[in-house]
This record gives C-alpha cells, sequence and structure tokens, in this order.
DNA sequence: GTACAAAGTCATCAACTGATGACTTTTGGG
DNA sequence: CCCAAAAGTCATCAGTTGATGACTTTGTAC
C-alpha cells in the first residue's frame, strides 16, 4: 500500500474536524481556542493552520452541516413531525449534543455563522416547509414554523426549560399536530412516520 | 450640595452598564472586552474593576432584566400578543436592537447566562402563559408557546430570515391568534390591545 | 487655601490568543 | 540503506485579555 499507516493527513483532519464541532458548539466561536481543539484531538495546534488556514477556515469547514438525506422527502403532511423529531431526538452528541442549527447561535455574533444559519434554514427547512400552504403567505408559515422549532430546540437543550426538556414524542405529537394544522390550515401529523423497520418488513420492499 | 457635579460615580456606573448591555448582547461575552466596554463608556477600563469587581461582575448586572411593569397584566386572552408585541417591536435600542432574551443566548455558553435566562422565562413568561390552560400539561404549552416566541425573535433578529423579518404586526396576527388559540384550545386575540391613548381618552380616567 | 477623600487615569503584569517558521520524526520508494 | 517529501512538533512572536496597584485630578469641607 502507498498510504502511510500511522501519519495520516486525512484522518488527523478528521479528528480536527471533529473536536472542533464539539468545541464551537459548546463554547462559542470566540471562546474556543485552537490551542483546546488540538489538545481534545491529541495533535499539535499548528496543525490546524496548516490543514484549515485559520481558525476562521477551521470554522467554516465544522460548520458545514449535513443534512440528512431524506429527512426532506415523504409525504408533506408528516414533514413538520418529522423535522421536529430529527431536531429533538436524533442522536447530535457530535455537535454536544444539540443540533448544528441551536448550537450555531453561540457563534451568531460572527456574520460567517449567521449566514449559514439563514441559508440551511431558509434553503432546506423553509423551503420543504413552503409547500404545505397555498396561501400567499406560505413563506411566512413556514418561517413561522421553523421558528417554533428552533425554540423548541433551544428551550430544551440550551435553557432547559423543565417541561420541554423533559417532554417525550408522545408528549409533544398532539401540540405539534394542533399548532402545525393551524399554521398551514390543512391536517398535519403530529408523530414522524415509524422507522423503516429493517427487521421485519414483508409489506413493500423495493 | 455634597455631592460633586463632573466626577458622578453612580452617572459612570449607569453608562458603563448601557455600553455593556450594547457590547454584551452585540458580540456575547466572549467577544465583548472590558477595554472595549470602557471606551464606549468614555471612561479607563479599571473603572470596571473598581465598580463591579470583575467582567462576570459587571455582566451580571448588566443581564438584570427589568420586564417591562404591566406587561403582564391584563385580560388572559390578550396576554401571547401583548408579549409577542413587546419581544418584536418594542424599542430594544439599549440591547443593540434584540429583546435582551434573544441577545443572551450570545453567551449562553455561560452558566450565568443560562441560569438568568431560564429564571426570567419560566418564572416570568411561562408562569403567566400557564393560566390560559386548564389542561395537565398547561406547563407544556406555555414553554412551548415561549419556545415560538423566542424563536422568531431569533429568525427575525439574529438569523434575518426574510418574511418574519419583514413581517408587521397585521402578517403575524392571524398565525399568532391561529397558533395560540390551538396550543391554549381557547380563544386568543392576534392582536395586542390598542395603547393607552394618552391624548384623547375622556371615558375611563382613574 | 489647604487638606482629605472620592473619582478617574496610567503603567504594568501574567496569561492567553491566533499565527508563523524552523525543526524533528516518520514513511515509503529507489 | 538512504533520501526526499510528508506529517507532526516546538519555540516563539506580537497582540489582546482580565486584572492590580500606584498615581493624578477633582471637588468640597474646614
Amino acid at each position: 500500500m502507498t498510504e502511510p499507516r500511522r501519519r495520516n493527513r486525512s484522518a488527523t483532519r478528521q479528528r480536527l474536524l471533529a473536536a472542533a464541532r464539539h468545541r464551537f458548539a459548546k463554547e462559542g466561536y470566540e471562546a474556543a481556542s485552537v490551542r483546546d481543539i488540538a489538545a481534545d484531538a491529541g495533535v499539535d495546534a499548528a496543525l490546524v493552520f496548516r490543514y484549515f488556514g485559520s481558525k476562521k477556515g477551521l470554522f467554516e469547514e465544522a460548520a458545514a452541516t449535513t443534512t440528512p438525506t431524506g429527512l426532506l422527502d415523504g409525504p408533506p403532511e408528516e414533514l413538520p413531525a418529522r423535522l421536529l423529531h430529527s431536531l429533538l431526538f436524533e442522536d447530535w452528541s457530535a455537535y454536544a449534543g444539540e443540533h448544528p442549527l441551536v448550537a450555531m447561535l453561540r457563534s451568531s455574533a460572527h456574520d460567517e455563522a449567521r449566514d449559514h444559519l439563514r441559508e440551511e434554514l431558509c434553503g432546506t427547512y423553509v423551503r420543504a416547509l413552503e409547500r404545505l400552504s397555498d396561501a400567499p403567505d406560505a413563506a411566512l408559515r413556514a418561517e413561522l414554523f421553523s421558528a417554533w422549532m428552533l425554540g423548541i430546540g433551544v428551550l430544551r437543550s440550551v435553557v432547559g426549560t423543565p417541561a420541554v426538556s423533559a417532554a417525550t414524542p408522545p408528549d409533544l405529537a398532539p401540540h405539534l399536530a394542533a399548532v402545525a394544522s393551524a399554521l398551514f390550515e390543512r391536517p398535519v401529523a403530529g408523530s414522524p412516520p415509524p422507522p423503516p423497520a429493517a427487521t421485519d418488513d414483508p409489506g413493500a420492499p423495493d
């Protein structure tokens, strides 16, 4: 094999990116120092500048969000529930336990972070939710629902409000259905569709 | 008079507090430096430590929020509209243009800020909104509505989402009424009550 | 007018920040 | 085995940070 075994450029990059995601999410851009990130990754801080040019470069690359594929597909009336479920109950431990968009609020003094936030939110979430309404202000409705999800995420993982923090999917489902139905003026499901059930699915293959 | 005229301890304190509110709101706790704050206030940075002991002390005192008196009074069905109106359309220029609770999210890596946020949100807003519902999960409903308001504030002033940023009170009123009514399962007004009309109010004095 | 205390300023410290370049270790081909 | 390039480390720089204590200015009471 032509590649070295111990010293591995791309693996080190990935370790730095993972550590950066953690630190930036938990402490915000300013408070997270390059030295701390490098220490978490187990490498020297100088490698950050070797591989990413600057702290800002590291942040930009670390903040490049991966919207889970398939999240926006499926029946429109299930979309709100699927989005909220992903936001709240997916495993975001790679981002210090919070959804990347929620964690990025800590760095929102930086234009980079704000732009990224807006693009991700508008370009992905709002655009998908817009299809739920035919009203002339469908975009506003979609943003208002996005605001609700983001707010719930903030209350849950940042502020730590008691009721929302302790809420389980069944607790939230009726309210989700009620609010989304009222906002989009059409029936909206309160629970996400069941998972693909990889173990036993005799019905609909292919 | 026994107090000096030019050199005024309390006036200088107030100037420092005002500058601190601005900087902390706009840049977050870490990025806002004591020197910058003091420069904004037009005094020497050493006075910060003279008057507040430390940067943290300054932050705590600057973050002591003043919930507008009377905001929580009045008919319950008008409360949501009044709260949202205060959050979005009141003059928060003292806090760099954002509601203090929204601005404090930038400093949410600090436990101080998080605790303050939770106390203010739960102790004031959620508690007032709880009265809107008799359901066993009234607290959850109140938090969910608070989450919505906070999210709208974030989208409007932090993320800068187009539709919510451009929305006027009449644009929001119907959606506010629909969402709040659905969440609290009772009729809720979409617009705040008209202002006291100090110019011409022959009806109900005293 | 002088003395005293309050109010404000200045110089400075140690720690930390992002960043740079020279250095050392490892790796794999010849 | 040897070497060149890649990968990683080290020492260090200049600037900033929070913080401290000595100093100067101001205002007033006597």
